[in-house]
DNA sequence: TTGTAGGCGTTATCAC
DNA sequence: GTGATAACGCCTACAA
């Protein structure tokens, strides 16, 4: 039967003179064998080179081997990071990683996520941010009965469910940092409306000056959307200000190197007339020009840890941390305020 | 039957009053079918909110719905381009995108991958550059019998299996525009060693020279590795000649980036002291400051024809163009040297 | 134009 | 412990 080259189930049953069972109880290392029967049976599967076929698996078991990744993140780094974390995980697994991007603003959204779950019945899927704060989406996994994990920058669902960073209290740190070296006006930009992320960072930002008892001004805080452009924009909106900030926060360095590229273009040093901390650790921020100070994402480890989940009864591991900390990088964009 | 709350065909055939077949012809637009038995059927399948499962038919015809996407790129932009392109080109059909990076420097990066293109059999796969420029892959994919299309800066295979950029003629045309700005000593980064890209781009260098008439001495030409900080360090050997060079054709947008900020630390100014031109037009390019000049590289729309080329017998569709032009693109980093 | 029988490669059930 | 037998959901032959 080896029409396509390709040995099957059959024929080591029948090389091992032993039944389909036999054989299926081998691949999946059944306990109930005889030492003996196994042995013959897998010198058989090498000896042909005998792969199982996973079509075949997926028809009779009901459920795919993909994990697929779920993501409406338009920064490059940030998903090639989570995809990266993801395949450790899934290395010498049987499982595939699928990518299915989403469009967070269309109206259909939500039905297409459906349809691929319903069509596809991948084994789970992971769901990156920012589309991992909807809870419709999650609600929709549930549903359907298609395992999910979310990645988020605060526990959203419960902890089976979730791998999350603590970028409030990270971000607190950083601002700290800004505070103990003597700033004390300190401009925020903030990331996009309905990104969790944003939220949870400008919240880390106002605690932070709440706690040394600075009230500044709501011109302090300036609207980006993590980009270059916007945080370049933002960035001579705080820069116009009078006086201006000694110090400004990026929610992420995308945005960051927008304000080191604004700053440069009035022909202010950077640290010297001003300090910038960025948010994620991403290449750009050790590359832009002076290298930034930042927040470290662990972004790869949680994505590795939410695709261990997602496959922890088909794997048994130890258990999966969900909570993950952020650390503050330090660099060169940041001195102490000057005259 | 309808255990998993999924229907499945026979639903439909009895709901219908059809046999499977009749169904089974409706989803696979047989030709030969009553127009009104069709359109019937048809409706049940609305009516009940049937989707064919992929497994079953990966099962029955013995192949996949997955195509692959093979890389060991190390620039995260480039991947997403691609991928991009893949899942434009994959949108409304039943194929799903599976990524599977690979190590190039692995001794069993051809093992590695002939068991995944063995255990999965994906439809098709799609070699991205630089590991499409590596003969033993595309031999693995023929022998296995797995479609494949490699991507590249040249001509590497028979039309079916290729989508190919100009990168040589696209660069020669860049250098050409530095010379008619005045430039004559102008330096080369090139790209990693083994990668055609890199020697294409180099070629293309050494055309535009000699077309001038100009010899350089070799000091001019660096060698990099498509990084940051690669070009960095190349810039800075570079700018030590004297006479120094006026201009400097760096082979990718990364590199000239760190060529930008090699200029900054010791003091030029870029373009009146320096001009840079560099290659992929990334984001970064349209980042820096000043906004790079460069070559734009259609990966993404290289990657859609592909894709399409390599479901071209299940989706019938115009025949792809097997070749695609990179055009310059002129921003603020170029003009005529001065002195 | 439509239907029937059988197979794709695997796993689950339930005997032995 | 091991093996028939029947799914799993779809498709290809061939028949009607």
């Amino acid at each position: 039967m080896r029409r396509t080259g390709q040995p099957t189930i059959n024929d080591v049953a029948r090389v091992a003179a032993v039944s389909k069972k036999t054989v299926s109880r081998v691949i999946n290392r059944s306990p109930l064998l005889g030492d003996d029967t196994r042995a013959r049976v897998q010198a058989v599967i090498d000896e042909l080179g005998y792969i199982p076929n996973p079509q075949a698996r997926a028809l009779a078991l009901r459920r795919n081997f993909l994990i697929g990744l779920v993501h409406d993140n338009p920064n490059a780094q940030t998903v090639m990071n989570v995809q990266q974390g993801m395949l450790e995980a899934l290395h010498d697994t049987e499982f595939e990683m699928v990518v299915r991007p989403v469009d967070r603003g269309s109206a259909t959204m939500l039905a297409d996520l459906r349809h691929f779950l319903e069509r596809q019945r991948p084994y789970g899927v992971l769901l990156m941010p920012p589309i991992s704060e909807n809870d419709l989406v999650a609600h929709a996994c549930r549903e359907i009965g298609c395992r999910y994990v979310r990645m988020g920058s605060a526990m959203l669902d419960e902890a089976e469910h979730m791998v999350a960073s603590n970028d409030r209290e990270a971000v607190r740190g950083a601002v700290d940092h800004l505070i103990a070296q003597g700033h004390r006006r300190i401009g925020l930009i903030c990331g996009p409306h309905g990104f969790r992320s944003a939220r949870e960072r400008r919240s880390g930002f106002e605690d932070a000056l709440a706690g040394a008892g600075i009230t500044l001004p709501r011109s302090f805080i300036a609207d980006g959307n993590y980009t270059f452009e916007s945080g370049l924009t933002a960035a001579e909106r705080l820069l116009d200000l009078m006086p201006r900030p000694t110090a400004i926060f990026s929610s992420n360095d995308e945005m960051a190197a927008g304000v080191v590229h604004a700053a440069r273009m009035r022909g202010l040093d950077v640290p010297r007339d001003l300090s910038i901390v960025g948010f994620d650790d991403t290449p750009i921020a050790a590359h832009v020009w002076p290298p930034l100070t930042t927040v470290r994402w662990p972004i790869a480890s949680m994505a590795r840890s939410a695709t261990l989940k997602l496959i922890a009864d088909s794997h048994p591991e130890v258990e999966e941390p969900s909570l993950f900390l952020s650390t503050l990088i330090r660099r060169a964009s940041v001195m102490a305020p000057h005259g």
